[in-house]
RNA sequence: GGGCGGUUAGCUCAGCUGGAAGAGCAUUUCCCUUACAAGGAAGAGGUCGCAGGUUCAAAUCCUGCACCGCCCACCA
């Protein structure tokens, strides 16, 4: 084995072997329980970043341990076509060759698009991996391949059927560079500096003006009232009175409507129901005209034809100098204010109207809201649900159309004539153009030109990984068997987008959630605590950090900070620090495989602690094992991996294997032998509880303590986590003072300066028979680490000049240091733990002087103080008759 | 405006079903002791954001406040 531990050279191995052996495939299997997870499908445009590797290492990590407790775990793989995003990257691919989208046609333009995903759609399943998932390759899916199309065309046409889906004319967010609709959630709003116009608008009977506040002046020519807030004293004269509304021939009224902030501005505001998604609440609450004078494209329409065809920013320049010339304006003010951005290309949000498909959502929103309630769906960590159900609960139509070619086409027809005339028969869903229509009887169809929202299918995705609907549910034995899933692992930030709408889908055509448990993971920041971002240049990638470190080492790093739904800081240290926790694994498993020799398949098999470190050693790795699984079942993985960590290095390391060194050098074989057994035991067992986080070097470390090829996440285990032993108390007592003797000692000497070759000899003055009786036993302890050639055991021991002192587990011990002490300087450390006991007396000393403590904290409390209070006042005495002596 | 988090050692964070302040990194001293210098040993470093309250006892529970951050919402 090699000194260090190198990544490089057993990653791409193991790797390789999981997927050529199918070590993680599944197969419906009723004899077993299913533990199932679904991918958060990532897009085919993205490469791995630190938000994918936490995400998937999470769910690794969860798949893993289950794998190896005996559920029959299945983590199902696959992509998503992601509509906009992947369209328009093509585009821009596209273009820089000087083709253009409209030019190349609809049918050519897809038929690129698939060429493209086909090439390189797979970059991130094959990061995938590498970062070592335990994925079901078998079952890669893609949000557009044939089953899932099936799937989401049999899912519109039933909901078009039960009445749920509808077109109408709505006033949708409208990304006017991807030319498409879009849905509330896929509009993010950032604040940003603009202007308020305040602009005069005269009442029709000559009687004065009232002033309005905008930062969009250009939209004033579809304006259809003025609102004021019903409480407000100032204008309760003017509600009902006529405007004559600037630069047209138009008037309208003064309404009130709630939704106004009388302290805003002038507290009049100019309702234009076309283009504001408030002022459309206001004009249904009012039944306001809708005037269009924006279209698709971002021009003027409907308006005077100075303005007709200008575009918004032409139109504003022009409105706000004829205003001003006109005498209608009164003062501009700058402002910050947020405006609605698109998620993907972050252009500017045009609310406007337009035609486009809706999805009731009112009834599946309920029924989501219930299973909630119900803890059908219950969400790690809980404060997540309060926030879901509130979504849930003001949720508004989902505009499920876009007008984009990449995507599933909405499978509705229209009936035609000869010339390609829409005639009026209704509409019909179908998985495939119609042969005849049921009304005319006519033959000729157009299929609409719109596709689904990304969305809709993913939202399908927990059934349509198992073949829902290309047979009856009750026929799908997938679906039966593996749906509901277990847990859905996935980001807060897309809760909403995404998670509710798998619920509705789920409830909806299932009849059941489709995950039991909801993972949210946090959002994984760079070192100050800023989002990751290409813009911002800090972004971590997870390869890079693969390459350096070890893929081990980021999946340490990752799951060690994931606190459930929190976000997480993170940087190089991290991942240096777990690389060197990576090495400490590497390197006490050479140490003990190298001192096991040829003996090595041959260990672990029976232990026999007879040593009390033996003993110890093994009550702490129940414990920590008890609590590692424990973690793990409540998806506590930073947690878990803490706990290990712990253990791992300054348990086993720092004083077991330290501690094992004396008898493996020893003659005695079969005391060799014994401890042995133990190293290669806890070695063994603590790979397995850890293998779901590291699963690399694990492996690597099993396959050589095991001599033959298996990987350590094949054995199937229940992690020894009921089998704390009874002695476990008194044993970790009796270490407990060993350890504080040996840390005394050493610090003695360090603090002396006294040079680690040289052994000294150490004296203890005898209090406690049965304290003495355990350091007598492990005498060999003290001696091997604390460097002590040899102990005295004496009562009432003759004071010496020459020896430095300590008080450690309840003895008072005497280092005879001739030549090597200083004694004003150990007269300084003494009286500085001197001073550490007297805090300690004024802590124990003002709590049992308080009658109340006495009364009303119970007594395990009180003889604990009290028994502290014993331990420090005879430190202070041990040191101070010392401090006399040397007077 | 509503909701949710955070504030603990120089930095990143644990601890929060209440009973002596923890880890990693950074830092100081000593050590290349044949598992590991990507290491070991010892040390220094904190009135746990502020103010009240509950309690024998509060980093931990409650109430305010301050600052930071996030999400949602129809402030033009």
């Amino acid at each position: 084995m090699d000194k260090v531990y190198s990544p490089q050279n057993v990653e791409a191995k193991w790797s390789r072997f999981w997927i050529e052996n199918k070590i993680f495939s599944s197969h419906v299997d009723k004899s077993k329980k299913p533990f199932t997870i679904i991918i958060p499908p990532p897009n085919v445009t993205g490469s791995l970043h630190m938000g994918h590797a936490l995400n998937n290492t999470l769910q690794d990590v969860i798949i893993r341990f289950k794998k190896m407790q005996g559920f029959n775990a299945l983590w199902v793989p696959g992509t998503d076509h992601g509509g906009i995003a992947t369209q328009s990257v093509v585009e821009k691919l596209l273009k820089k060759e000087g083709i253009k989208k409209h030019e190349l046609g609809r049918e050519k333009f897809l038929e690129k698009m698939w060429e493209w995903r086909n090439k390189t759609g797979d970059t991130i399943l094959e990061q995938l991996k590498r970062l070592g998932c335990g994925l079901d390759w078998d079952r890669l899916a893609f949000t557009m391949d044939e089953k899932r199309s099936e799937a989401v065309k049999k899912a519109f046409i039933e909901l078009f059927n039960k009445g749920l889906i509808y077109r109408g004319k709505r006033i949708v967010n409208w990304c006017p560079s991807c030319a498409t609709a879009l849905a509330d959630s896929e509009v993010e709003y950032k604040e940003e500096k603009g202007s308020l116009w305040y602009i005069k608008y005269p009442f029709s009977d000559g009687s004065g003006f009232l002033v309005v506040a905008t930062t969009r002046p250009e939209t004033m020519l579809g304006d259809t009232a003025i609102a004021v807030s019903p409480d407000d004293e100032r204008y309760k004269n003017f509600v009902g009175k006529t405007i004559d509304l600037p630069l047209t021939d138009r008037k309208i009224k003064v309404i009130k409507d709630y939704a106004v902030e009388k302290d805003f501005a002038t507290g009049a505001l100019k309702v234009t129901p076309a283009h504001s998604m408030a002022d459309d609440a206001i004009a249904k609450r009012n039944n306001l005209d809708y005037i269009e004078v924006i279209d698709i494209h971002g021009k003027m329409i409907n308006v005077s034809a100075k303005y007709e065809g200008l575009t918004i920013a032409q139109a504003r320049k022009v409105i706000v100098e004829d205003l001003e010339e006109g005498g209608f304006l009164e003062k501009v003010e700058p402002i910050m204010h947020s405006v609605g951005q698109c998620y993907r290309c972050q252009s500017v949000i045009e609310p406007l109207m337009s035609d486009q498909w809706f999805l009731n959502v009112s009834g599946m929103s309920k029924k989501a809201i219930a299973a909630a309630q119900k803890e059908q769906t219950i969400f790690f960590p809980s404060s997540w649900k309060h926030p879901y159900i509130l979504w849930l609960e003001n949720i508004k139509d989902w505009c499920i159309s876009r007008q984009i070619w990449w995507g599933h086409r909405i499978p509705i027809y229209y009936c035609v004539d000869a010339q390609g005339v829409r005639k009026d028969c209704p509409p019909i869903a179908a998985m495939e153009k119609p042969n005849k229509c049921p009304v005319c009887g006519g033959t000729l169809f157009e299929q609409d030109s719109d596709v689904l929202d990304t969305w809709f299918s993913s939202a399908l995705w927990p059934l349509s990984l198992f073949d829902w609907g290309q047979k009856e549910n009750k026929e799908n034995q997938q679906l039966n068997y593996y749906y509901p899933t277990s847990i859905l692992v996935t980001g807060y930030e897309i809760l909403y987008l995404w998670v509710a709408r798998m619920v509705q889908f789920g409830l909806e055509f299932m009849k059941e959630v489709p995950f039991k448990h909801i993972f949210l993971n946090g959002i994984v920041r760079d070192k100050h605590g800023k989002k990751m971002s290409k813009s911002l240049g800090n972004v971590v990638d997870p390869i890079e950090v693969m390459d350096k470190f070890g893929t081990d080492a980021l999946r340490f790093a990752l799951a060690q900070s994931a606190s459930p739904g929190r976000d997480m800081q993170i940087s190089d240290e991290s991942f240096l620090a777990a690389r060197n926790f990576a090495n400490k694994i590497w390197n006490a498993s050479r140490f003990i495989i190298m001192n096991a020799g040829d003996e090595l398949k041959n260990l672990g098999q029976n232990i026999r602690p007879i040593r009390l470190c033996d003993k110890w050693i093994v009550a702490e790795f129940y414990q920590m094992a008890k609590n590692v699984k424990g973690s793990y079942e409540v998806y506590e993985i930073d947690v878990a991996a803490r706990q290990l960590y712990d253990f791992l290095w300054t348990k086993f390391c720092d004083w077991y294997i330290e501690l094992s060194k004396g008898r493996l050098a020893s003659e005695d074989a079969a005391a060799r032998k014994n401890v042995l057994e133990i190293l290669v035991f806890i070695l063994k067992e603590t790979l397995k509880l850890l293998s779901p986080i590291m699963p690399f070097i694990t492996s690597e470390i099993w396959e050589i303590l095991n001599s033959h090829n298996y990987s350590v996440c094949i054995s199937q285990t229940d992690f020894c986590a009921n089998k704390t032993p009874e002695y476990a108390d008194q044993v970790l007592f009796h270490m407990s003072i060993l350890q504080d003797i040996i840390v005394n000692i050493r610090s003695l000497r360090s603090q002396m300066n006294v040079s680690p070759a040289v052994e000294v000899k150490a004296i203890f003055n005898v209090f406690d028979k049965t304290k003495q009786e355990v350091v007598k036993e492990n005498a060999d302890y003290i001696k091997l680490l604390a460097k002590v050639s040899d102990i005295q055991f004496v009562k009432n021991a003759d004071r010496q000049k020459n020896s430095a002192m300590c008080v450690a587990g309840g003895f008072e011990i005497f280092v005879p240091l001739e030549g090597l002490i200083d004694i004003q300087k150990e007269k300084e450390r003494l009286q500085k733990e001197i001073d550490f006991a007297l805090v300690e007396i004024e802590r124990t000393k003002e709590k049992l002087a308080n009658k109340k403590f006495l009364e009303r904290a119970p007594k395990t409390e009180i003889e604990k103080i009290q028994s502290r209070r014993k331990a420090a006042q005879e430190k202070i005495d041990k040191i101070n008759a010392n401090l006399a002596f040397w007077e």
